[in-house]
DNA sequence: GCCGTTTTCGGCCCGACTGTTTTCAGTCG
């Protein structure tokens, strides 16, 4: 996919102009090196069916952009790029992971040093040539070589999962402080984000000196970064840096509405006020008179500037803003909406619990049903089911299932799909289960139009209700067998087959951008925890906050539908 | 570079903190 490429073209582009003291080009290219690289479609395709004039279409692309892009498509290369490397031959690559030198810093160090990358960065700060330089010191320096040592140690993004408790613990510490009055995560945990790179925790207190002290001094950071009256910043030990803002009461709702983003959302916001000729920032929303015109919740914001409220999971600036202009947001599905949970297992595969321990636990999170779903097929490591465990399990389910008032247990199984499409489980077998989830475990390596193939027969299989895990992705892991994801989706529309947004936490399968794209095609999605133990019945909720970023609504989600009501849908494929 | 219910020219989001130098540039979010 060349949106990669182009997207890291324009990234450095941008640092090069910056580099030239250019205003306004860096805004330019960076806006669309970030568009591009989160863009499904691809830049080439669209370049192919519709020209320059089609790359135009989109929010950000102008003529200069287009062009590049073409040229890029036709020779792959960009000369003007291949000019600015050339003046300035800089590994730019090399300097992206290490924290606070910027493409002013090392165009100085280029300059006066001949500072190429990393290398050439870490030899020259180690002998201390750095300091020397104009508008350097011996702290920047200092400050340089800690950054490289930190860029070597696993940086990036950490699970929503890993980061929830470490973040639960923070706020419930500081909540418990003399001086907080409100506490709450904001940033991409709020959103739900699938990855959180940083943790934005916002506060309002009597006095924010005894909220900072603690913030500084929790047992689990690691480093100072920075200290303030109202901001402070740390480096927590598993290698995540954490902010906190302490802000008036009269400005919470607008520093709220400020720290959760994303960038571009909030971007967008801040051209509406400018618009109205007032000014919106964390403190609040400010008339021509600079007189503050709302701030105190995140409601009067949105209402104030002519929008609805967004909520958080859907502020990423993909057409929300537009439609709640419009007072035409969708009404997304709510938590409480989702009844059920469609894929775990239990001791007879590769869970740790029985049918009963997983149907009580459960039962206590308020689900109305669950489908317990078994290995059946080829999967012998995962301890796949064979005929007479399958005829033992479900008497064990029915029996469960008579026994339990407050939830209904269905009978179901995750099934191999064959690297040719069959089913890894006779017909008059799949025929007696509620429900059959049929995923794709093995020959990942496939050849596109064969995986699709494979995928579609499987698909029109009328046993198969569910795909599990449509993409077999798995975060920082794995990207994925390669397959077309609209044929896809065109065949499981067609034939009522449910695609699942598996809610595993390095999974989330579907993940946002695909559950909406599902969507759009008329698809029905499911939500199962996969879970092999009742400890993990509560990730649920981060498949239900996909869907939620996917702006899907109650009639999108097969779980929302009552036992008897998907029973029903079911059968009509 | 992009973009347009204020504009085809002249705007372009806004603020905190650090380190350097003594008023502000650079970086980050």
């Amino acid at each position: 996919m060349l949106n990669l490429k182009i997207a890291k073209i324009f990234g450095q582009m941008a640092e090069y102009y910056v580099m030239k003291d250019d205003k306004f080009r860096p805004r330019a290219y960076e806006r669309a090196a970030r568009l591009i690289e989160s863009m499904e479609e691809n830049v080439e395709d669209i370049y192919k069916t519709g020209g320059t004039k089609g790359l135009m279409a989109i929010q950000g692309i102008g003529q200069g952009l287009a062009d590049h892009i073409e040229e890029c498509v036709k020779t792959g290369k960009i000369k003007i790029f291949e000019k600015l490397k050339k003046e300035t031959p800089l590994d730019l690559e090399s300097f992206s992971a290490v924290e606070g030198v910027g493409p002013k810093m090392l165009m100085a160090l280029w300059k006066n040093l001949k500072i190429k990358n990393l290398k050439d960065l870490e030899k020259a700060a180690r002998e201390g040539k750095v300091r020397a330089l104009p508008r350097f010191g011996e702290k920047t320096e200092e400050n340089i070589l800690r950054s490289i040592e930190l860029s070597r140690e696993h940086r990036g993004r950490f699970l929503l999962d890993y980061v929830s408790p470490i973040v639960s613990n923070i706020e419930k510490n500081i909540a418990a402080l003399k001086s907080t009055l409100k506490i709450i995560t904001c940033g991409s945990i709020r959103r739900r984000k699938e990855t959180v790179g940083d943790i934005d925790i916002l506060a309002t207190a009597k006095n924010s000196r005894e909220i900072m002290e603690y913030f500084i001094s929790m047992p689990n950071v690691e480093k100072v970064i920075a200290r303030g009256e109202t901001k402070s910043a740390v480096r927590i030990n598993i290698g995540i840096d954490a902010d906190l803002r302490v802000i008036p009461e009269k400005s919470f709702g607008a520093a709220l509405q400020y720290f959760t983003g994303n960038k571009d959302h909030n971007v967008e916001l801040r051209k509406i006020a400018i618009k109205k000729g007032w000014k919106l920032n964390e403190y609040g929303l400010f008339d021509e008179n600079n007189r503050q015109i709302a701030g105190k919740t995140e409601e009067e914001i949105y209402k104030k500037l002519g929008l609805d409220w967004i909520p958080p999971e859907m502020r990423e600036n993909r057409g929300e803003i537009e439609l709640a202009l419009a007072h035409k947001l969708p009404k997304i599905v709510e938590y409480g909406e989702v009844l059920s949970d469609l894929q775990m297992h239990t001791t007879y595969s590769d869970g740790a619990h029985s049918v009963a321990e997983m149907a009580e636990a459960a039962a206590r999170l308020g689900r109305k049903y669950i489908a317990i779903t078994d290995h059946v097929g080829h999967l012998k490591i995962a301890g796949a089911m064979d005929i007479k465990t399958i005829e033992k399990q479900w008497r064990e389910i029915e029996k469960v299932d008579k026994a339990m008032k407050n939830i209904k247990i269905l009978k179901g199984c995750e099934v191999d799909i064959n690297p040719d499409g069959t089913i890894a489980l006779e017909d008059k077998y799949l025929a007696k289960f509620d429900i059959v989830l049929g995923s794709i475990h093995s020959n990942f390596k496939m050849p596109k139009a064969d995986q699709t193939k494979r995928l579609i027969r499987a698909i029109e299989n009328p046993h198969v209700d569910i795909i599990s895990h449509p993409t077999g992705r798995i975060i920082h892991q794995r990207s994925g067998y390669e397959f077309d994801f609209d044929e896809i989706c065109q065949a499981a529309a067609r034939t009522k087959t449910i695609l699942e947004a598996n809610c595993y936490p390095d999974r989330l399968d579907l993940n946002d951008i695909n559950i909406r794209r599902a969507i759009e095609h008329g698809v029905k999605i499911s939500f199962g925890t996969d879970s092999h133990s009742k400890n993990q019945l509560h990730y649920l909720n981060l498949g239900v906050a996909q869907a939620r970023r996917a702006w899907a609504t109650k009639k999108d989600c097969a779980n929302c539908l009552t036992a008897d009501e998907l029973m029903k849908f079911l059968k009509s494929k």
